[in-house]
DNA sequence: TAATATGTAACAGTAACTGTTACTGATACT
DNA sequence: AGTATCAGTAACAGTTACTGTTACATATTA
């Protein structure tokens, strides 16, 4: 129970980074190192930002990574959908339940409409959540 | 990612139901033909719910289960705490970040205090939905 | 052409949940 | 007393998902 993934974190992480580091060129090695995982990690996550269309990354030797849109405007939500993909869900539904049973057959209909405001409340607050306000609250001191 | 545990709803089904057929005698096996899923599953979410005191159980030949509060007291945050005993943080945070890194020393202290307002709200929308709520606005019909 | 770094696929290891079986223990009815 | 019933609990297999890792293909720059 409970969500077990930390893709959601580590994107916010990679996010909060290319910010922070946007003067400097920052690799997949790089982000490796301050997340502490394994590069193909970062590449893996990486993926789903890109086509999310929040961050760019050109190939080569003089590879970089970079943010695809100002940070004011990636807010935690942009994040939350494009790594939640599949699921989206906050909350799993048990579907099969049974249909002849007055209680059962209404079940999943009843508990899709209470996820949903749950979830759009949720999802609200995440929308107030910028990448750029994090950095600014947060990683500040070494920039001037 | 998401939340793939159906704990979560299955103990809503149960409680439902209890407040449903609070005038018949409940048991795990009526239950477990209502969602459909072995009375094993069924008394191993009842054992939650007993320990956070929202239904009791009696033994024997005419054993039964039933509310242990009021339907429009027990709300879906009791549900929520009950059933997701260990993992109640909405988010996962990678917390082995590197600690020489000005970003990666920070993120989990940062993700920390974001994720905890996120929560808060979505535990807000949760207090003010009550089983007895849910059960009127949809499984009504049968009940005079 | 060589070096560099991203893009991507594949595989093992781990953790968690569900489904299932089986047994124990308490209670009520005969 | 004795038996039937049903909750309480433990144990195990099967499945799924995520992380960690390796390896290779691909694109770009020097």
């Amino acid at each position: 129970m409970g969500n077990r993934s930390q893709q959601f974190s580590v994107a916010v992480h990679i996010l909060c980074f290319l910010e922070f580091n946007k003067k400097g060129r920052t690799t997949s090695e790089l982000l490796a190192m301050s997340v502490n995982a394994n590069p193909a990690v970062i590449r893996r996550i990486m993926r789903k930002l890109t086509k999310a269309g929040l961050i760019t990354s050109t190939l080569g030797t003089n590879a970089a990574i970079s943010l695809a849109q100002k940070a004011d405007q990636i807010t935690l939500l942009d994040v939350y959908r494009a790594t939640m993909e599949d699921n989206q869900e906050i909350f799993m539904i048990h579907r099969d339940t049974n249909p002849t049973c007055p209680v059962g057959s209404k079940m999943p209909y009843l508990l899709d409409g209470v996820y949903t405001k749950v979830q759009t409340t949720m999802e609200n607050e995440l929308s107030g959540i910028t990448i750029d306000s994090m950095v600014k609250s947060g990683i500040v001191e070494i920039e001037s």
